[in-house]
DNA sequence: CGAGGATATATCGCGCCGGAATATCTGTCA
DNA sequence: TGACAGATATTCCGGCGCGATATATCCTCG
């Protein structure tokens, strides 16, 4: 509809290519690092799966921007990635780019709440499972804060966001949840 | 990893399915018209494709919860759908479901931001970028409050959320910014 | 020593999803 | 009236997301 900057730039790296090479720049160099890493940090506002991360890091490695050595411990297979001179410019390309960065949101209790006139009387008890759902993301994401210390600067100022906007989410379905009490007891 | 209620109340409506059959419930009774309320209304939290609308009004047709009759304008070909009672049922069902709500949030500045220990002289930049586009998107939702008088409660709550998060957006943003260049300037 | 859980890697397939392609109708301005 | 832009309506495509699962090895504790 509105014609937006295509995300296209440092060099055409797909979404999963620019955490894998973000996450190997902060010492995570295997699949399995990567995948437990983002699930313990980003995960909030970015996901990514095993079928997304080790094909990508072969894509990556065909094109010269990673280079992986296999070091088995022990008897099994691994393989653990550097990035190269080429990994290291594309990753910089992409975080200095000018483009719109993508957003989106995808919220279930928010698409309930814009339908909830075909069910009026189920509005705040929806409003209160989203606030329960938020709540116990909170209580993770302090745990996370309270583990670890000593984090550098852009992953503790996304753990900020992460709480703020959290609470901020609590906060609104607090006060929309007794705004409509009210108005429903009034109309009575 | 951690067990997840399964999102499959009501009669395992898709995702797709649910928009749907919230929309028809509203009036948009045709594949093109539900993609255009959506791309007006929902698509801040919830997107849709006519890959998924078109494909999944006929599996819902298939399944009796819509029924569609040909009504052709003209000579060009459309359909025209209508709730059967079990598609009003589902809706309702997944309306008043106690599953966890889905809630995802892919915020590509925000993964920037957690990488940026990597080129830290971009930070502010990529704040500011991030800031401009939700910018942006609040004077689209404010023409969108302005031209739609007059809306459903549940339409209206939802343009409220998004208009405050947004806001709340910007603000982050823009304090977040502030508190960046003060720090770096005492740094040196 | 043996069981079970964490570590590590890899693959499969479905459905999401943006958007291009197609076709027809409507309005308008020369 | 005839050309053309723009709205209406639907189809189709390819790529990617992403959950689920399979497999194998390592570690640890009883």
């Amino acid at each position: 509809m509105t014609p937006r900057g295509d995300n296209d730039a440092g060099l055409g790296l797909s979404p999963s290519a620019r955490v894998i090479l973000g996450m190997i720049a902060l010492g995570n160099n295997t699949g399995y690092d990567i995948k437990r890493v983002v699930d313990h940090s980003t995960r909030l506002f970015w996901a990514a799966s095993y079928g997304q991360i080790y094909p990508e890091l072969r894509r990556l490695e065909d094109r010269g921007l990673v280079a992986g050595s296999s070091q088995p411990s022990g008897g099994r297979a691994r393989t653990v990635y550097e990035l190269t001179p080429m990994g290291e410019e594309a990753l910089r390309g992409w975080l200095s780019a000018q483009d719109d960065p993508q957003f989106e949101l995808r919220d279930e209790g928010m698409l309930k709440l814009f339908f909830s006139d075909s069910l009026p009387e189920r509005r705040i008890e929806n409003l209160a499972l989203m606030r329960a759902l938020h709540e116990r993301k909170l209580v993770q994401l302090d745990e996370i804060a309270r583990s670890a210390k000593e984090m550098h600067d852009g992953p503790r100022l996304t753990l900020q966001f992460g709480t703020a906007l959290t609470q901020w989410m609590i906060n609104w379905c607090r006060e929309t949840e007794t705004r409509l009490a009210k108005e429903s007891a009034t109309e009575e």
